[in-house]
DNA sequence: CTTGTAAATCGTAGCGCTATTATCTGTTGC
DNA sequence: GCAACAGATAATAGCGCTACGATTTACAAG
């Protein structure tokens, strides 16, 4: 219409696109081809000296900025990872993905992080969103998925690591320790300690497994010595004001030891005691999980059970960044477990 | 060599592709065009009832996963939105991140995080990283960025939304409100309690320049009044143990009320100040900035301030919303600022 | 039956980059 | 001086998808 149209022009089609500065620009204001620019992002070594430096002038004079989005289309796989956790809200969690960004962007890779509120619809619905990113990695929390998800993350064959929890079917990687465990060593110390009569708060168990199972590792330890111990829980989150209306509902039928869930609901528990002049631990001892900052301040400090989670973070990333560097060598196709272990700390509260 | 190649067929590219199922696929199954298959996924109510179950089977026999990556590059915009936050270790802003995530996810936005570790130089090379995935908006921490990444900013047109502050030069849009004004509520606290000398007890603060400004406030407020308020800081992190050291940092030269730059660090104060048998409010009064979990279940409970976290949340969430509801409009060329407030709640420490 | 009009579907050209091959430089050895 | 060769640079073909216009279909009106 507008054009000599006869043998095959076309109406030039007016296609929106990101006005930004481009690879393409970079390259004529250096007078090199793109490829070369290209080139000299990825492998600078690769260019000689001279090209370099007009390269990189250019790059600076006119501020580009590579487009990912583009790299990672060609390139068949993106520079993200994805981290998903329960929530955030939670101290390890919110630790573990400060410090996984931290060594993961070393790599060059970027976090993508969701949280599921614990729910494992909201964590296939994640699952799904990350995997439409191709990224370079998956990060889970635990090992209990939703078919779907598990069925989802197979067939991508993206590369899985399993954190902060031992014990399930392991989907690629998994990093963590046995939960059931730290509820046995809790549980143990009580009793040697003589307590004969005991207690463990717990927020949330039917949804946070892991705390689940170290209810049910105290539990049983306890059982199998003989000692009378009960569960109270609730389903609000594992927060200090959940730990005092924990603390509450124990105290109706009083107990000479509790466990908690986390040190969160520990040091609620602590405050209600002080409240109601109960001493700790003459006549209430007190346990918890997590060796959070503030466990080894409070008066008296408090029994607990700290998780590696530095190491957790350092081996996730590990599990991560290998593969690349060892470019030849195919991806293990057995799933791997690696334990990090957790230590007691006993202090005075117990 | 494999083909006929006499006319001008080339030896076929070894392309390694992402093996995965694409809309091609689907769209071959479903017996119609790819493009429907997209209309379709970006607009089901574009495509016929008897077209739309027919590739909504096909998607989820073969399994189809959509990449958002080539979906990014051809839209000319991914759907990512960056959010920038000093650290996550710190309450507030895991807090934040995780509400912002949860309202972005609703508007179909995927949050990729990022921490400085409150290093300005960190930031920028977070958000050089950011605009490098095309994002639909960045989140940034407060006001106060080097020249460099306010520039790259300034120059991506894109969306930019600094939170948790007010008071600098505005990229785009801030939501916030202001920490000098926190620090002179409480400040006015104590004045109108009689107190005689106070001290301001700070973590990092040459980095974190919204607990400086706290802590500005509040001496400047003191000084009017007359009252002596010296600052005790240091560099490490707020963190309770660190709350324990800054106190007894104080306690060489006792003062009669103690305002600390937050909650977590508050706690450190009052353990230590039970283990020295120091009465609060009595022989100390104490106040905090967050009002965490935590702050309403001490003994005795702790005078803070609320800032607006979730509204904040909302708000940002809203403002990176928005704009794509009303496609029309274009961005207003305005800087904006939103003022969420804080609340200042009494309680019986101080 | 034709025609007109709106709705539904399709065809195609890139988005900006990377991987791969092809081409072009210099060097060295005889 | 020229082949042989390595090292540096360039050309090219997509990656999987979306936007846009073009085309087809469905259906009412004439």
């Amino acid at each position: 219409m507008d054009s000599g149209n006869s043998g095959g022009a076309r109406p030039p089609r007016t296609r929106r696109k990101m006005q930004r500065v481009t690879m393409s620009d970079v390259a004529k204001a250096a007078a090199v081809s793109p490829s070369t620019v290209s080139l000299f992002l990825r492998k600078p070594s690769a260019v000689s000296e001279r090209i370099a430096s007009r390269v990189q002038r250019s790059i600076d004079e006119l501020g580009y900025v590579p487009n990912y989005v583009a790299g990672g289309l060609a390139a068949a796989g993106s520079k993200v990872v994805s981290v998903i956790v329960p929530s955030l809200r939670n101290a390890f969690f919110s630790e573990t993905v400060a410090e996984l960004e931290r060594l993961l962007a070393r790599g060059g890779l970027q976090t993508l992080v969701g949280h599921t509120e614990y729910s494992l619809d909201q964590e296939e619905a994640l699952v799904r969103a990350a995997l439409s990113w191709a990224p370079a990695a998956v990060v889970l929390t635990g090992c209990r998925h939703n078919a779907a998800t598990r069925k989802l993350l197979l067939r991508s064959n993206t590369p899985v690591v399993e954190m902060w929890e031992l014990g399930g079917q392991v989907i690629d990687q998994a990093v963590g320790f046995s939960h059931e465990q730290v509820g046995r060593h809790i549980a143990r110390r009580f009793i040697d300690q003589g307590y004969e009569s005991a207690a463990f708060i717990g927020a949330r168990l039917d949804e946070d497994f892991r705390a689940a199972q170290r209810s049910e590792g105290f539990l049983a330890e306890m059982q199998e010595a003989g000692i009378t111990a009960r569960l109270v829980e609730n389903s609000a989150p594992a927060s200090t004001s959940n730990g005092v209306r924990l603390f509450e509902e124990v105290c109706m039928n009083p107990v000479r030891a509790i466990a908690c869930s986390n040190d969160t609901l520990a040091l609620g528990v602590l405050f209600e005691a002080q409240r109601r002049d109960l001493s700790i631990p003459t006549e209430l001892a007190l346990a918890g999980f997590g060796d959070l900052d503030f466990a080894a301040q409070m008066v008296p400090p408090l029994t607990t059970v700290r998780p590696a989670a530095d190491k957790i973070a350092r081996k996730v990333a590990e599990c991560i960044l290998r593969p690349q560097a060892e470019t030849d060598r195919q991806n293990s196709p057995f799933p791997t477990e690696h334990d990090t272990g957790f230590t007691l700390v006993p202090r005075a509260s117990g």
